[in-house]
DNA sequence: TATAGTGTAATAGTAAATTAGTTCACTATA
DNA sequence: TATAGTGAACTAATTTACTATTACACTATA
């Protein structure tokens, strides 16, 4: 996997999992790869996996059954606010990030339809 | 200054400092505050101030005068460039992040102007 | 009941970021 | 020519993230 190194590895696989999970690769009551394979995978140490999931599992996204393994909640109702609120965080650090750099949320409009143009000429 | 306890603040002093570049509250060819004086500004340890600047001068964006401070660049033309490069890097993002979350181009657009709505009305 | 597969916990070592503090070098000016 | 203001460089200490390694506990099943 592909890491930022600015910001801390654990953070990013936490990321990531929510993104498999609002992605539906992922789905309600699915279970995980297990932590060791989720290593390898991720080529990061056990303990930084562990790290990830124990936040995620705090937070009620992730459950686990001792001996069986990791598995995504039941709780639908949890995963649409997840959805929600990660969704909503991406919009909401553009927009302040592009209104100090001075651009106005018409333009952020525009801008954004231009980049997906462009996106799409490629 | 508000740091996000997830990335180096080094490197949130150089966003910053893109920002107000970008933005022009700093404009080329003026004089930046004096690193003591952003350290006590900003909350943060000079040599911090230091490591954030120092890139910055290696990219070109600011240009040192020994003795006298530090100035942004009167080459208008990388001034351009940097902002281009920083508000692309924004959308690139964006939309990289909500393509894992398997959202389409089109509703990012709905998304976003459904966002810039919530917030006018608050 | 042994064994393989699972998560849990703990220790130790390394590297990066940050802070604190000091000293030096250059510039402008009273 | 002192002095105040500027950046540059260096050392040391602390904290966090990450890795490596080991041992333990639970579950399913051959």
């Amino acid at each position: 996997m592909n890491f930022n190194d600015k910001v801390p590895i654990y953070y990013q696989i936490k990321q990531y999992i929510y993104g498999e999970i609002i992605g539906e690769n992922l789905k309600a009551g699915q279970k995980l790869p297990a932590i060791r394979q989720l290593a390898v995978t991720l080529t990061v140490n056990v303990n930084t996996i562990q790290r990830a999931l124990s936040e995620l599992i705090s937070e009620g996204v992730l459950v686990t059954q001792r001996g069986k393994g990791n598995f995504v909640t039941t709780d639908v109702q949890l995963l649409v606010a997840l959805k929600k609120r990660v969704v909503t965080a991406q919009f909401s650090e553009l927009y302040d990030k592009l209104i100090t750099l001075k651009i106005s949320p018409p333009e952020m409009v525009q801008y954004l339809q231009d980049y997906i143009d462009q996106r799409k000429e490629a």
